[in-house]
DNA sequence: CAGGAATTGTGACATCTGTCATGCGGCCGT
DNA sequence: ACGGCCGCATGACAGATGTCACAATTCCTG
């Protein structure tokens, strides 16, 4: 029986190496190839042909959600499976949307990796159970597209002027932006906004 | 010649479970413990009394660094190395105060975990290399205790009537700090100068 | 095509924020 | 014991922020 071939996608080369260590005890799973960004990640996809992808989500130069629809696109038999740090339903949403197969935290015991690698590759899905049952009642982002931009901007100190002039925006605009975010998230000020919105995975 | 015995702290459990399969593939260290936060790694390193504790820093109950502060003082002989995510130059200083023996990144490659252990349970140091440049011409903490709680919070959304009742000062009380905190750090409001003193490790 | 949603804009207003000057009492170190 | 920082406070002011009402344009959808 051949093994299951692996690429393994984690910014932090310490927890790549040490999950990587963690696959490659499995006598039927073996990582091709481990790299650290999304780029990297959607080269040696093509290069290596593996049959499962595992990813982080948060990675510089392209995000793991990213990745994982571009994938999909190009080589549709490839199952991915998204390792994060975040129990947002937001992200979860966006991850099946982007046609993964598995999301799973890394709160999660380390046993449930090499099956869950397991268990797509079978064609199965494996969701986070607690997860799974928050999507159905989450609410879903109410934000347009500026309003996200802008708020995500703002939640990191950018002034209302600031943001006008390098989004070519009037100052007003922006303030109307910000007040109707902040009204749909209920929020006191675009601070708390900000903070609310990342939380549910929405910037 | 008997093995390294060492106790792992770490909060997400696929990657406690990842670093400990990865030190437990060399042949001179046994991870005796492998603990999810400070609390039971204060009560495991009692019980077991490794040569080496590798913990994270933020974690619940505890951070690393109290839990380095409570161990160095019952148990002076035990080394301890820091592993974190946060290249902050006022944690690594904390943590060299608190007693710990090595600092490193959770970006450096899986390999110097190991060494790392080996070295600091001969009497090394190992600190990271960027980072111990850093830290001699990082300055230091510029906040008061008050400024810095009053910033943490509101960072975190907290209004300045919110901040003001609760700690029982005036509204112009809770503004001349924040103004104090902003000008301290160079920013332009308390957005900026939250993320700023977060940045460095002084929140 | 009509209606709706998103984008952008203006003006006016109330409130919140940030700054500055100034003052007082307490505590620490020399 | 005295100077200097810290914590706390006030008052006043300018500028930033948040809210509201209203409106023009574009683009999508039924």
């Amino acid at each position: 029986m051949s093994k299951i071939r692996v690429i393994l996608a984690e910014d932090q080369a310490m927890v790549r190496g040490a999950l990587a260590a963690l696959l490659n005890i499995e006598s039927d799973i073996e990582v091709v190839a481990s790299v650290s960004n999304g780029d990297e990640a959607f080269r040696a996809a093509g290069q290596h042909r593996p049959d499962v992808l595992v990813t982080d989500i948060e990675m510089p130069q392209m995000t793991g959600l990213e990745l994982a629809t571009r994938v999909r696109e190009l080589y549709p038999v490839m199952k991915i499976v998204i390792v994060t740090t975040f129990a947002r339903p937001g992200y979860l949403r966006r991850a099946l949307e982007a046609g993964a197969s598995g999301y799973l935290l890394k709160d999660r015991p380390a046993s449930e990796l090499a099956e869950a690698v397991r268990r797509v590759h079978q064609g199965m899905r494996v969701v986070d159970p607690g997860l799974a049952a928050e999507i159905w009642n989450a609410e879903d982002d109410p934000l347009t597209e500026r309003e996200r931009q802008i708020l995500r901007r703002a939640g990191e100190g950018e002034t209302t002027a600031e943001l006008a002039k390098s989004l070519r925006l009037s100052e007003g605009t922006v303030r109307n932006y910000l007040s109707e975010a902040i009204s749909k998230l209920g929020a006191a000020n675009r601070i708390e906004a900000a903070r609310t919105a990342r939380a549910k995975g929405w910037l």
